[in-house]
DNA sequence: TCTGGGGTCCTCCCCCTG
DNA sequence: TCTGCAGGGGGAGGACCC
């Protein structure tokens, strides 16, 4: 393996916000600025997405659950995640990046690289440059961010982690053995777990510890592609471009539900809904798929996988219900279900519709997957309480996707979070909910200032649901159902 | 009161085909 | 026609990322 031509300026960004939809949250409610938040599923078994600094120095993480969040920092604010007010500020994140370079290559809602190689450095040089673009993107998006440069991607992204939180850090190639060499292996992308466990086995715990292993050791240690991968690494060996696109291999939906499954009827009824939410994704990147997936994960936490694929791609809703009617026939249910999913792959971007030499399908057969009610609006079957019927005395514990309408608040719909409404006192957001079906509001916007809380009660005075502000104070258009925050249902972002 | 949901990529293994 | 082998494709599971 020979060292790849490296280009001679750190002239790569990579761009990455700080704790996002905590930070998100801090900015749009004033109240919780200086204070612990998290970010998640507040369901008995949500997670947290995102923690503001504050809950950090607790011992909060994300991806822990939400319980040992709250027992490590009980003075936290839990609210659910708002995709669509993140979605808005990472477009102003992404929009600094934009004025700079036309090579922009989003990772997620809240990171970026971009290839700013056309810049000429003032006096400041590289890391003048690096500042200027973090204070342009936190003048447009109003969050924190942080800023890594590098003369590779590699580098940019362990920059931009170094610089954490809203700092710039600009490694020169000159420097990036000093830069790279004592940091642990388990930072490097591509390293979980798993990996660094295999690694310190060999006695590997540093880059540099890497660097003296020969190429035959990683591929034995961690598989062809990760060995030669990790070997490049701890060369600093990067000269992947800033690419602008990425084509998408699959789409698909999940859910964990409340409590679990019992036989398969239970299970049975739960899946169109979630195929739905699947094909709402689908639909939105206008493909068709070959290959249609069903996933169970049981109590114990085993996760089984059938897949069925398709003669060619098809787009037909009917076709796909009843493909991943049959991967599911295929898992033994051996145990309670937890989570079930479904996941479209084989994708190709024209919708072939499949050819029915028995002619087009009837979505009314008997026996069909596709009952007449799923086959309108895009997530009809996830409406709580409609549709389907687990068979149990307590549906709520098993709606696979909440589906929140603006409008009058519902008391079930009321979650912590939420932007709300009140014909006196204004625009205000969910701090909490009781039992008893009362709500505390929080009357404040990011331009009012902190507000304060009052308790209501939704089912007698006029609370309403409304959208969340973008970074401008505008009230965010109504995205597609599918979309809209779920218990339990959260991201990344941190 | 452990452990979400959206993905990508890789490896292993089995089956089919030439 | 049968057998063995190699390679490709696809399914299943797992590691990893945000």
């Amino acid at each position: 393996m020979t060292a790849p031509r490296l280009r001679t300026e750190p002239s790569i960004a990579h761009l990455d916000a700080d704790a996002f939809f905590a930070s998100v949250e801090q900015a749009q409610r004033p109240s919780l600025r200086g204070r612990p938040v998290l970010v998640g599923g507040t369901g008995p078994r949500g997670v947290v997405a995102a923690a503001s600094y504050e809950a950090r120095a607790m011992g909060v993480r994300s991806a822990m659950s939400m319980a040992s969040a709250r027992r490590a920092c009980p003075q936290a604010t839990v609210v659910v995640p708002r995709f669509d007010a993140y979605t808005a500020y990472s477009a102003r994140i992404m929009a600094a990046l934009r004025e700079r370079s036309d090579a922009v290559e989003p990772l997620s809602i809240d990171e970026a690289f971009a290839d700013l190689g056309a810049v000429r450095p003032g006096p400041g040089g590289w890391p003048g440059v690096a500042r200027d673009l973090r204070e342009r993107a936190v003048e447009l998006a109003g969050v924190p961010v942080s800023v890594g440069m590098g003369r590779s991607k590699l580098v940019a992204k362990l920059a931009s982690a170094a610089a954490k939180p809203a700092g710039v850090v600009v490694v020169a190639p000159e420097d990036e053995d000093a830069f790279l060499l004592p940091m642990p292996v388990r930072s490097l992308w591509g390293v979980g777990p798993v990996s660094a466990e295999r690694l310190e086995k060999i006695g590997v715990r540093t880059v540099e510890d890497l660097r003296g292993q020969p190429l035959d050791t990683l591929t034995m240690v961690l598989g062809d592609a990760a060995g030669s991968n990790l070997f490049r690494v701890a060369r600093g060996w990067d000269d992947r471009p800033v690419a602008e696109t990425r084509e998408r291999k699959s789409a698909g939906a999940e859910h964990t539900f409340e409590r679990d499954l019992h036989g398969r009827a239970e299970v049975a009824a739960q899946l169109p809904a979630v195929v739905d939410q699947a094909y709402a994704r689908l639909e939105r990147h206008g493909g068709a798929a070959r290959t249609v997936t069903a996933k169970v994960r049981f109590a114990g936490f085993s996760t089984v996988t059938r897949a069925v694929s398709l003669p060619s791609p098809t787009a037909d809703r009917a076709a796909l219900h009843e493909a991943a009617a049959r991967a599911l026939d295929l898992v033994e249910l051996t145990e309670p279900v937890r989570l079930l999913g479904v996941a479209f792959s084989g994708l190709s971007e024209h919708a072939q519709l499949m050819l029915d030499l028995a002619g087009p399908a009837d979505p009314a057969a008997p026996g069909s997957p596709a009952a007449p009610d799923l086959g309108g609006d895009p997530g009809a079957g996830a409406d709580p309480g409609a549709g389907a019927d687990p068979g149990t005395d307590d549906p709520d514990a098993l709606r696979p996707v909440a589906r929140r309408r603006r409008g009058r608040l519902r008391v079930d719909d009321a979650a912590p979070g939420l932007d709300v409404r009140h014909p006196v006192h204004g625009r205000g957001w969910v701090v909490r909910t009781r039992d008893d079906g009362r709500v505390a509001v929080r009357f404040e916007t990011a331009a009012t200032g902190p507000g304060r809380q009052i308790w209501l009660d939704p089912a007698t005075e006029e609370v309403e649901l409304v959208g969340a502000l973008g970074p401008d104070g505008a009230e965010l258009p109504e995205g597609p159902a599918e979309e809209q925050p779920a218990p339990g249902r959260v991201s990344g972002g941190g």
